[in-house]
RNA sequence: CGGGAUGUGGCGCAGUCAGGCAGCGCACCUGCUUUGGGAGCAGGGGGUCGGCGGUUCAAAUCCGCCCAUCCCGACCA
């Protein structure tokens, strides 16, 4: 293509509300535009990446032996009630009606539509098929942010496996584990394999593809001792041995008059590490103590996956007031008995604890946790702190900021069941296929090499989905010479099937050579006069900044070595 | 949904406190000069100042309501 003809609207400046760098170079670079929050329409340029990195995903999908399909964005409201996600999913799904009256939804991820076409299965003969597509999404998400980091409306590869038993599940899930470790490769993105929790898709074996980025939006655990690594929703540590404080034969009371926070009761000489956190939950419906070391976090998503709970919402003031006699700040489990409590396991063998008496203004000290509290269920749903000792090696864990960029787990018969999926086994037993379920956000994933891929002058996209491979940059289009060499090479090789682009702007070179370096185009060719008396053109690695100057008979060859390359790394 | 901030030409911003002709840089158009790293000079086009209502002789500016966008948190297959 010739870049005159092209629509690249590059901009000097970022808008002012694009915070993430990718976000402020693929709008720069004239890759894409906001239409609102969460929308984004992809410019050429943009489309061209997007394409190419849909590509590659969907050619080491297809190397596993999956099946590309294409299904509908917009489905009946009754195939989600069928699943009971209808009413379980809520505001983020976007809802609407049509002339009829039905209610209909924007998909927001395909298990139901998969599901019901494999009603057609029928015999364990027919298992097991890995079913995917790239089709766009629809989320009502509370926060649209970092440009293509989280959008409302997003292209996703998501494939479906169907097996007959967990064997053939978990051979399922180590194929995809394994592509997806070569599409990242393949895409130049860092992404580590973290165990995750599955989240309310409900499911067992659940791994995050994970990339170290500050503009992320998850903190992964990292050992790097054992190489352990887990999203802090699921990460587990050993917290730092605390030397129990003298106890006594029983709680003692003492006043605190205004003291309504734990670093309040730290401030009087209880520090957080002796404290017991009290926190009141609704947990689907029903008022629940739980119980927490002063200084650790709460993880609510622990919680959910640790009890299988769906709601989980603070209590009011009031309900607390009405089941406890306290407010927040005063509150406690000692004497507690008709709430049932939930303690973290860090407070086992805990004793000269202080905590809230269920009197305002009055604290207990000296409270042994399994003496003088009548926990229910001791569970582990602290958030872990960057420094503690790793619970496999003892080596430190360091949390990282990441980019969710890729999810792969296992469904088990959720779905299956839901919607009456059997096959017949070799024993002529009716049988229901177990399930998993793989995304990656394509988009995302354009935005997360963008988010790593970058200097002071702009985007540097590895070959595989730069735009284009190679630009020609013209530095005097009126000079017949250059422009004739450019035609040749540019005819040569386009016929050599490289993407390249002829910069044939009447226009400043320095101009020319600061787009071409924001655009990221990894190799650029200069031509002009100078050169062409020589007999040579330049050429300049975008990656790396590295000139040489080649004979002009030899360019052609050596492009064509290098983005077949190129275009192979990671392979 | 809670907290914070912002909305003035395609992009970046000043002007708002203290009401009085809508400005600057980039980009764009024309001409001349220039031409291997974001050119110079001259001329020019483009803005319901987010929207609605109010106060006032007069509103980008003051008041009220609403909308949009961004950031932190909550939330998030």
């Amino acid at each position: 293509m010739r870049w005159s003809s092209l629509f690249i609207p590059t901009l000097r400046d970022a808008p002012a509300e694009a915070e993430a760098v990718s976000h402020q170079l693929l709008v720069r670079g004239g890759f894409m535009r906001q239409l609102q929050s969460g929308h984004y329409s992809m410019l050429p340029l943009g489309w061209r990446v997007h394409q190419k990195v849909a590509e590659v995903i969907r050619q080491e999908m297809d190397a596993i032996g999956a099946q590309e399909f294409h299904l509908p964005a917009m489905h009946p409201a009754s195939l989600w009630q069928a699943s009971g996600r209808w009413d379980s999913i809520g505001e983020e799904m976007f809802r609407l009606t049509d002339r009829k009256g039905v209610d209909l939804a924007l998909g927001m991820t395909h298990e139901e539509v998969f599901t019901s076409l494999s009603l057609e299965l029928s015999s364990y003969r027919d298992l097991p098929q890995i079913w995917y597509q790239i089709q766009w999404k629809f989320r009502d998400e509370p926060r649209p942010k970092s440009g293509l980091l989280r959008v409302r409306e997003f292209a996703m590869k998501d494939s479906y496996s169907f097996d007959l038993d967990d064997a053939g599940l978990d051979r399922s899930f180590d194929l995809h584990h394994d592509a997806y470790l070569r599409t990242f490769r393949r895409l130049d993105l860092d992404a580590q394999p973290v165990e995750a929790s599955s989240g309310a898709m409900g499911g067992s074996a659940s791994i995050e593809f994970m990339v170290e980025s500050d503009a992320g939006e998850d903190d992964v655990a990292i050992c790097e001792g054992c190489g352990y690594a887990a999203n802090v929703e699921r990460a587990t540590a050993v917290p730092a041995p605390v030397e129990n404080r003298p106890g006594s034969d029983s709680p003692e009371a003492f006043p605190t008059p205004g003291v309504r926070t734990i670093a309040a009761l730290a401030e009087a000489g209880h520090p957080p590490a002796h404290q017991i956190k009290t926190l009141v939950y609704r947990v689907d419906g029903v008022l629940t103590l739980i119980l927490l070391r002063g200084d650790h976090p709460f993880l609510e998503q622990k919680f959910a996956d640790a009890t299988g709970a769906v709601d989980i919402v603070p209590a009011e003031a009031d309900e607390i007031r009405a089941a406890l006699d306290a407010s927040p700040g005063s509150l406690g489990a000692v004497g507690v008995s008709d709430l049932e409590i939930y303690a973290d396991e860090a407070l086992r063998g805990r004793s000269g604890m202080t905590t809230g008496a269920n009197e305002d203004d009055v604290h207990l000290t000296g409270v042994d946790v399994e003496r003088d509290i009548a926990v229910d269920h001791w569970i582990n749903v602290r958030g872990i702190l960057d420094g503690e000792a790793c619970a496999s090696c003892g080596g430190t864990l360091r949390v990282a900021r990441c980019i969710e960029a890729g999810h792969i787990f296992k469904l088990g018969r959720k779905y299956s069941e839901a919607l009456g999926v059997t096959v017949l086994d070799a024993e002529g037993e009716n049988r229901v296929p177990t399930m998993g379920s793989y995304g990656i956000g394509v988009g995302r994933a354009m935005a997360a090499v963008a988010e790593t891929h970058h200097d002071e002058n702009g985007l540097v996209w590895p070959m595989v989905i730069a735009p284009y491979e190679v630009v020609l940059t013209v530095v005097k289009v009126d000079h017949e010479e250059s422009m004739a060499v450019a035609e040749k090479l540019y005819d040569d090789l386009r016929d050599a099937g490289v993407d390249v682009l002829l910069d044939d702007r009447d226009g400043r070179a320095g101009v020319k050579f600061a787009d071409a370096e924001l655009v990221g185009i990894p190799l650029r060719v200069t031509i002009g006069p100078r050169g062409i008396e020589n007999g040579k053109l330049e050429l300049t690695i975008r990656s790396n900044g590295e000139q040489v100057d080649v004979p002009a008979d030899e360019v052609a060859g050596q492009l064509v070595e290098l983005v077949t390359a190129g275009r192979a790394a990671g392979r």
